[in-house]
DNA sequence: TATTTCAATAATTTAAATATATGGAGACTC
DNA sequence: GAGTCTCCATATATTTAAATTATTGAAATA
């Protein structure tokens, strides 16, 4: 690797000379006194072996190899100083990406609406959202390449202690029904009501389908007496097929919002059983954290999180 | 002028480490210690006030910011590596420019053969040759425009002891007449033989025509005698006017070499006049001198040089 | 000729960058 | 899981570089 044969004060000096005409002027300009820039051009003269400036006349001129190098140095120095924008609209969130992470239901319910009012505060952010798996969105929260994630099911215990992970909201996860189910005319269900249901479920690898699962078996369900209809990989798709009669199903309360105002599916209350599940904000505390990641937890976030969480209180 | 938030050896640190992935290998890439290493990207952090580098992880990961900078980091670096080519070129004469004067005859007649040697050992520096008249020609070597020139006339007083002059070479103003003149037969002519002629001559501005008035005059000729059938701009004009018969001229033998071969034009000897004039090399010995243009003194003008010229010791 | 201006030089001070030495945190080994 | 290794941070000391003040010399101005 090759030494540096000058260094971006003499640039700058040169530049100051060459505009001013004048070693003295110059000096003026910089602020500094009128040895110091003679002694740099000087250092400058003698590093690249050329003479740049003619100081035989009235005004100091550029001689050809200052010329040459004067171009450069303006390119340089104009560089430098673009750098310096960027880097300045970073600060200011002119600027810059956030990558944030997201499971299938709150990547495609939650965050949309998030990243919209992100969007209208700080239009020069530009956001990329991740929808993985909760498992593959720890990952890339811990090796920094996703600045922040909500999640909703369980993360290995070895990436669990290396984020940090806040309690964001709750997130029920209603019985839907068909309308025209006969169930659906009843104001309130038991849990051994859910063993005369045909499901519609998510496929088996999926964080929320574990999570139902677990909650159920947790609560006394046997789910080997469950009976499933059928495993759809969409969130979308178990909605379409509830809502045409194929079955029923736990969803997302925050996926059905719609439906549930046009009436098109029917929310059921199953008055012994609660099916909640936390959502958690994970962070990686050990990496650097961008400003416009610190203005989407501090500003963004709280607005959507329920009463509870430490997000509000921060 | 805003100061400077960087310094280059900065930059190159942190192209280095980003190269390496680590401060360590980057210090010893560099020849540096580490700690040398570790502070100056501290000190980059702290005046551009962001995260550069990620030291969680088990190599050190550039941040959005990072790269951002490292970016502009690359495009500053390769310029100055650009930089410093050009200038190292230009100091062995693979580049830059060398701006020659010269008056008509020397520009026309003698400039095209030195220039096509000089660009034959150095074909990477461009020559721009300048035809002016004297007067003008010593003005842009006395302000630096031109590098050298050859003059044939005199030059101002003032500019001739700012100037260095040194003689080069003497260059005969023949008498040339048409073929089939009468005076043509003859072996020798006298100066009184002038008065029988009609003459073809350049336009009295010319430097080449005061220079040929004043040495007749000087020689006891009365020019006011001399009978001038008309006056031209150009040599080559009045090459063609001598050659069709419409009279005589004293022209510089450079500049009808060829059609003395060919024996289209016939040089009278005049047995009591010597009309010849010293072409002279002029310098700016108080301004910068390019590389191009020492070596084009040192080793192409001798070359050319009559043999009693200075430049033949040098 | 005297005066002013500009750049170079000398000597000193100040500041900055580097090196040496050391400590702590995480990763790898056995 | 204790020991070792590696990597980076920090503290102090040293060296190096750059700036300042003061002075000189040369050229331009009056």
């Amino acid at each position: 690797m090759p030494e540096l044969p000058f260094t971006l004060d003499q640039l700058r000096i040169l530049k100051a000379i060459a505009a001013q005409g004048s070693f003295k002027k110059a000096a003026d300009l910089l602020y500094v006194t009128q040895p110091a820039v003679s002694l740099q051009i000087q250092n400058l003269e003698k590093q690249l072996e050329i003479t740049i400036f003619d100081r035989g006349g009235r005004k100091a001129l550029l001689t050809e190899a200052g010329r040459l190098l004067l171009e450069y140095c303006e390119r340089i120095l104009n560089q430098c100083d673009e750098a310096c924008k960027a880097i300045e609209d970073l600060n200011s969130l002119k600027g810059g990406t956030l990558v944030i992470g997201a499971s299938q239901t709150t990547g495609t319910y939650l965050m949309p609406r998030m990243i919209g009012l992100f969007r209208q505060k700080y239009p020069d952010v530009s956001v990329q959202l991740q929808v993985h798996s909760t498992r593959r969105t720890g990952w890339s929260v811990a090796n920094g390449q996703i600045d922040l994630a909500i999640i909703g099911g369980q993360l290995p215990s070895d990436l669990e202690n290396l984020l940090q992970v806040i309690p964001y909201a709750t997130d029920e996860l209603a019985l839907v029904l068909p309308t025209r189910h006969p169930l659906s005319n009843k104001k309130e269900l038991l849990k051994e009501d859910l063993y005369k249901l045909n499901f519609v479920t998510l496929d088996s690898q999926s964080t929320t389908r574990k999570v139902v699962d677990k909650l159920l078996q947790d609560s006394g369900l046997d789910n080997q007496r469950l009976k499933i209809e059928m495993e759809l990989n969409s969130l979308e798709a178990i909605k379409n097929a509830v809502q045409s009669g194929l079955g029923a199903s736990f969803l997302p309360v925050v996926s059905i919002e719609r439906e549930l105002a046009a009436g098109t599916i029917h929310k059921a209350f199953i008055s012994d059983l609660e099916v909640k599940r936390e959502l958690k904000l994970i962070t990686n505390p050990s990496r650097y954290t961008s400003r416009a990641s610190e203005v989407f937890k501090k500003n963004i976030l709280p607005q959507f999180a329920s009463s509870d969480s430490p997000l509000r209180q921060m």
